[in-house]
DNA sequence: GTGTGTTCATACGCTAGGCGTATAGCAGTC
DNA sequence: GACTGCTATACGCCTAGCGTATGAACACAC
């Protein structure tokens, strides 16, 4: 089978299809006609000597196989692309970005960053998408996962960007009116992934004190607690990059100067490999420099 | 410019061209045509925008980028090869591996190891290169590189092997007639790269020796240090690979069995990256078991 | 200098491999 | 059942890359 295809076509247009689910609109977005398509995922079959692709006559799903190429083929296209770039006279960055990163931090603060990048950098398209939860990295397309916590993949790459800061927050009203009170009979409001029922916070020496409470109020989501706390239900562990102009205004009020939730680590991942697109590659140092800046190692 | 080259197939010929350093070998090796070589070469250069190598009539060299295209075009290729390969029913091992040894080691220990593997793989070739002294791995075109001693190459993915215990050994004449003197007093014959003139020895509770010494003998090469130390002329410090068989036989007798010199790491550099051709990686693996058999973790 | 041998680059058909168009077959939807 | 949208295959076309042949430049021998 002497075939002259570009071997990196080929997985170019197989991408394609992977992301598309289908031949014909891997074509359209090629600008090419599906046989054309249809032969080149015939001929990478061939050579791989593996299916790669079930097709029906309405959808196509990757096999397994097919899943492990993907990741393969994204990386050796970056790598190519990182090869085409790296002489081109004209430095200015261009292409799409794809970033995961959680919800809370990049509907406000990393967007922000973000939006900076793409002031610098005016050909540049970002794909932004808000997720919390565990991603398949591989199998998402994304270029780059901003993750709170640890990240649950030990084939990525992982930079750490900052470990926010977490103190205990509420109303002066609120907290005048439990002054007296002991902190776990606080009326708490947790934040269902940190938290859970537990509370734990220590002081700048390190010792520590962990209690359980009955929260007033449990939620996933950082911004009904917020909302909640700021209508003086009751008090709650936020970041303080996220209730910094609160506490300024003083609509919040820092409840125990002393205490402090354990830092969260936020981190950058990425697919290993050396050579990465420029654009991927200035991004992250972007978002680095920006986290460093913005949040400081003391954020 | 709308050329239908493989892409990969251009990233083949010009790594063949930087290795035979003519368009015409390299012609010869992939059994095309000169012209050929020539065009997929300009195209190359054409779609990168850079020149690559330049020519003159009766030699190509690299130009930087060429050079720093090579090491790239090189992974690529690797990973390409093992892409290919993953799905292969047939799984035995292919082609040529390039092994870069220190010259003691790969002459006599390590070529051991290489020999088995080939007998284990009988269509795996190995191109077995001797040299201690540092070498351009990206240049090179090494597969990996058996280093003792740190790798001067942070580039360079490195996983330590063993580290190799060093004893000082004589013939039992040679000791006995020394056996009055003061250590730093003996017939020294001294290894170049590792003691210099300053003998460091410690014991195994950790407290060390340090003196100089005026060698009998110095050298940078082992089987002459060896020899001479055979030959009765003085006391040297060898690796315990090195002498074991001696030591059995009373040849040579451990002349300080409380002390010993440090122990000399060995390892194994890699080029990063995250596919490598299964041969390649298979290869590594069974130098790292053999190490853990035959060296041990306190060979 | 001249000759010889080697190198790389260019010119010129040729050929075959990949293209698009057209069509067939199939599955799901209305 | 007609319709729609999908993938696979057949068929001719067209061109990109091939090999052959040739030319220019340089190295070395004499």
């Amino acid at each position: 089978m002497n075939t002259r295809f570009d071997r990196l076509a080929l997985l170019e247009t197989f991408v394609r299809i992977a992301e598309r689910g289908s031949l014909s609109e891997a074509a359209r977005d090629l600008g090419t006609s599906q046989p054309s398509i249809s032969r080149q995922l015939a001929a990478l079959e061939t050579r791989l000597d593996v299916v790669l692709a079930r097709r029906t006559t309405h959808d196509v799903t990757l096999t397994p196989d097919g899943l492990a190429l993907l990741e393969d083929a994204r990386r050796m296209l970056g790598e190519w692309e990182a090869i085409e770039e790296r002489h081109s006279e004209d430095d200015a960055l261009k292409g799409v970005i794809r970033v995961i990163a959680p919800v809370a931090l990049g509907q406000s603060l990393f967007v922000r960053a973000a939006s900076q990048f793409m002031k610098d950098h005016p050909s540049v398209t970002i794909d932004w998408r808000l997720r919390d939860d565990a991603i398949r990295f591989a199998e998402e397309g994304c270029d780059c996962w901003l993750k709170i916590g640890a990240v649950p993949d030990d084939t990525l790459v992982v930079r750490e960007l900052a470990r926010v800061e977490r103190l205990v927050v509420g109303t002066p009203e609120c907290l005048a009116a439990h002054a007296t009170q002991p902190l776990k009979d606080l009326p708490w409001l947790t934040l269902g992934p940190f938290e859970g029922n537990r509370i734990e916070l220590s002081n700048s020496g390190g010792s520590a004190q962990v209690f359980s409470v009955t929260p007033k109020m449990a939620s996933d989501n950082i911004f009904a607690i917020y909302e909640a706390c700021l209508e003086g239900v009751g008090v709650a562990i936020l970041p303080r990059w996220f209730i910094a102009d609160d506490l300024v205004q003083g609509i919040l009020i820092d409840a125990e100067p002393d205490l402090r939730a354990a830092r969260l680590p936020v981190n950058l991942a990425l697919a290993p490999g050396t050579k990465r697109p420029a654009r991927v590659e200035r991004f992250c140092e972007a978002i680095q420099v920006w986290c460093r800046d913005q949040l400081g190692s003391s954020a």
